[in-house]
DNA sequence: TTTCTTTATGAAAGCGCTTTCAAACAATCA
DNA sequence: TGATTGTTTGAAAGCGCTTTCATAAAGAAA
């Protein structure tokens, strides 16, 4: 048996629509009504139910919404790190997109792992997300099943275009690489040493280091394979990696880094060996993040348009949500950064 | 009137509960049990079930799970920030610690804006989440109340205490404040300045700076609020603030940094301005992030248990939904690490 | 064998909301 | 004035799942 009549305060739990619609003395479906379309009721009765909402500090069901709507206003976004300032841009960016449209974001970090990635990717759908924006595109093709199966909206960020023809929100990666390369070439560097991150699952890594390679083979050279170095993402890494690149005989003029920290962490073995950059080494990094600028030398990267990534695809998905047919997204540009850490070779 | 009979595959827009227990034959209900409370389901019948749900490629629908369960499997955490690696990381660990568990986490940044917390928190709220992670402890009461009347459990980190008796699991930051003041004071500094963040509805800089004030009131010292420089939390902010302290007369001897990239900043201005650290002055951080033992000098700071505050909080509330008692959280510890950045002031 | 438990299942009643649908008016037009 | 169109509103039927509750089946006890 309900409380009837009662009418104590504080609802045990939190008011009901239904609770609502008593104390404004109209139906539940006014009430519902001047939450979700507002224009179409008479002015008076709004306010009396905007009046009871106040005065029970009613606050709406999300799941009781979603079932009934078949829409969760919850958005997903999987990205391969969190900790890190390269993705928490995009995430903050994109809620500043969406949030004020109503949704919420639902994220989760795959941990650079594809299988990882793939189950968040049915733990959100499961959730009942309303769409859904990925990293990259080196992913097996059944992950997008069940995507399209529920018909929601996705896409994916930070490439330029993925294999199977799916929305992309984001870059060159292989045209930024080969830009990044051409410049150290244009100064005179013909000997280019490459850290990068893990190659296998990471199609920006791989697309930055076929742009460099397309670069040399453009001017009839080619990355000697000693000097690729492969490593997972960090500083440490990259002070390693610059060491064992420079230990090589003979060490090459340039270390083009395919990630800023592993630029900051050549930049600062640079010092303990003794080696003088640019003068001794250029060194390049990738992303362009906080501390680029600041680095001494000020670090040469490339600028990528991390937040700008996130603002779009929360526009791109918010039209596709709102029925528009999607807009076709063109790649974002990026921008070489020329700084203190790259100059032409010595002269030998 | 349904698609009877037909027993096309793919079912529009997914599979239900209700499709599975047709094609196991079996009740809604026992399908239902199988997903919720498999031992009460004889093997037999589990594994026909498991079989339909297999070959329908079922997935529950999230929002029905939750209106009916009146359990969403959603915990809401609100960040200051999310960009930056500070708070990455617990987002991470908490993740780590609830996702096994069958918690997905809705996130939200606050940009360090008490209000736009207080407007995420009701969003959260809203959208159903079963328990909720804040961050520090300086917001009005109010903002606890809807929490509490939903009967949610939730958790306060980055703070061991709060105004409120709020469940906390952190560390004590005067306590932190205090030792890497003392640290500089054991060394013989007497003359000590402070760059800090932004210390209004931030506890944690309030508290971190109260702790300096304590260490220096300690040793009958008290901080020359001409030395005390208040700026938002970044690199250029703190290149400025240390230019704008090493321009006192007489400058400080050491400068204590109440985050980390104020000191990467400070360190970085040395150079600019002809400094040795710590020769000419000291330079303390506070968080150890990870470029923090790469910087030239290693950056002396506080390490903070950043990973192990998500993965208590992680814990904390998981217990609480499991209806246990919650176990009365401990302040965590923190520790002072001591590198190159920081020694005796100079004689004079 | 009968009776009392225990265990496994199904029927059915919602969870709190949205959304047809039809009814009730009000306004507009011949 | 009567017919027609438009605008608001309420009644009621779900959305897809969980969860009593009652029932049936199977053991255990007598």
């Amino acid at each position: 048996m309900k409380p009837e009549g009662a009418f104590s305060r504080p609802i045990e739990g939190g008011a009901t629509l239904e609770d609502v619609a008593r104390a404004a003395g109209v139906s539940p479906a006014t009430v519902s009504r001047c939450l979700n379309n507002p224009g179409i009721v008479r002015p008076e009765l709004k306010e009396r139910v905007e009046a009871a909402i106040r005065e029970l500090d009613y606050m709406p069901h999300g799941a009781a919404r979603s079932l009934a709507s078949r829409r969760s206003r919850m958005i997903g976004a999987v990205f391969p790190s969190l900790d890190t300032e390269l993705f928490g841009g995009v995430l903050e960016a994109l809620q500043g997109e969406v949030g004020p449209a109503g949704y919420t974001l639902v994220v989760a970090s795959s941990d650079y792992d594809i299988e990882r990635e793939r189950e968040h990717v049915r733990t959100l759908l499961a959730s009942g997300i309303d769409a859904l924006m990925l990293l990259g595109g080196a992913r097996p093709q059944e992950v997008y099943r069940p995507i399209r199966r529920k018909k929601i909206p996705y896409v994916l960020i930070w490439v330029s275009e993925a294999e199977g023809g799916h929305p992309c929100i984001g870059f060159d990666n292989a045209a930024a690489g080969e830009a990044i390369a051409r410049h150290l070439l244009d100064m005179g560097h013909r000997r280019i040493g490459v850290i990068a991150g893990p190659l296998a699952d990471n199609d920006r890594q791989a697309g930055r280091l076929a742009g460099i390679e397309a670069a040399l083979r453009d001017r009839g050279l080619a990355l000697d394979p000693d000097l690729l170095i492969e490593r997972p993402f960090g500083v440490e890494e990259g002070r390693e990696a610059f060491r064992l690149l420079m230990s090589k005989d003979p060490p090459p003029t340039a270390a083009v880094c395919c990630a800023d920290p592993f630029a900051y962490g050549a930049l600062f073995e640079s010092q303990v060996l003794g080696l003088k950059v640019p003068a001794d080494v250029s060194v390049s990094g990738f992303d362009d993040m906080p501390l680029s600028p600041h680095m001494a030398p000020g670090l040469t990267t490339i600028r990528t348009p991390r937040r700008e990534m996130g603002t779009q695809a929360g526009k791109y998905l918010l039209s596709a949500l709102a029925g528009a047919e999607p807009p076709a997204p063109r790649p974002m540009g990026f921008e070489l950064v020329v700084r203190g850490s790259t100059a032409p070779p010595k002269r030998t």
